[in-house]
DNA sequence: ACAAATTAGTTTCTATGCAAATCATTCATA
DNA sequence: TATGAATGATTTGCATAGAAACTAATTTGT
């Protein structure tokens, strides 16, 4: 049915890495209570300052309405907090709250995840290789229509890093 | 934070590959009424014959709980059936109803679904280094205790194919 | 043969994730 | 300026996805 056993492989691989990285989510990280998506939520708020809903999920290349379900759990656990913009009232500004930041400043680790750090065992060369493979895939996909890429962020933003760098 | 611009490049590549796979289930494959898993369930299933709950489980890289929803959904719509086995009353077997077999013979460009159209047109040593990349993604991640690969199943499956060939 | 362990499928609970609809606010334009 | 369009966040409904608990059936150990 098939003519290519490549495809079929690429498939089943990306269906793998599917698996792999929910385990990641659900066993690994779960030490801290934490799943992945929240993990990395929190991650990108601590790096890029204050954040608009919207804005996080372009980092998190969700769509708005996921990230109000992550903020919510988020914000029950006390680790994160949100707050009317004074300049529009439309938007909701995303910041840590201390005890965020607190579990970021002490666990970096763990907010990286093993995921990360399984992937820091590896040789550059091969980092290179894996990424120009999974930069092409995503080409091939079309992804391009989400993520805006986060043009106009907060005042706080440090924006030009671009979100297919020089890797 | 990320020592590796790689690390941090991949990952937002592999979140980018998950968001194209959601798209392709979505939205390419709604034209069927039926989403992208339901459809590779049912690949699956023509293409290996009767096959256990579990089994099926296996090829799709998912836990057995997982497909017991897919399957009431697909049951509901006349595509599937279930039969208990005689030999042994524990297990399920899962065939295409005739509806489902219809389905499969008349469209079976629908099945494969635009994702599979998208990476056929790939020239193919491109299509080998995506799949030895992501191949190497997967030994990575580690996902070798998920998928027994499906060493036993029922008389009528044509094993031998292995999951990782010759690709 | 009978109790214990194992296996297969299901159910329940929680967490993503998307689309579409909704609500409030702001912007644009006539 | 007032009305309509656009924007930002949220809500609702549905479909995966995994873990853990549960049920039924089979196998194993004694």
């Amino acid at each position: 049915m098939n003519a290519d056993p490549c495809v079929e492989s690429i498939i089943n691989n990306i269906r793998r890495v599917f698996q792999a990285f929910n385990d990641y989510s659900k066993r690994a990280n779960m030490e801290t209570g934490l799943t992945g998506p929240q993990l990395w939520a929190i991650k990108m708020i601590s790096e890029n300052g204050p954040l608009r809903v919207s804005d996080l999920a372009s980092l998190l290349f969700v769509r708005p309405g996921t990230v109000v379900g992550i903020l919510d759990r988020l914000e029950k656990k006390g680790l994160v907090s949100r707050v009317r913009s004074q300049q529009d009232r439309r938007e909701v500004m995303i910041e840590l709250s201390p005890t965020g930041r607190e579990l970021v400043s002490t666990a970096p680790g763990v907010i990286q995840g093993s995921l990360v750090r399984g992937l820091e065992t590896m040789a550059k060369e091969d980092l290179q290789a894996i990424d120009a493979s999974m930069t092409r895939l995503v080409a091939i996909l079309g992804v391009q229509h989400v993520s805006p890429l986060l043009i106009r962020g907060h005042a706080d933003i440090v924006r030009g890093k671009g979100e297919l760098p020089e890797c």
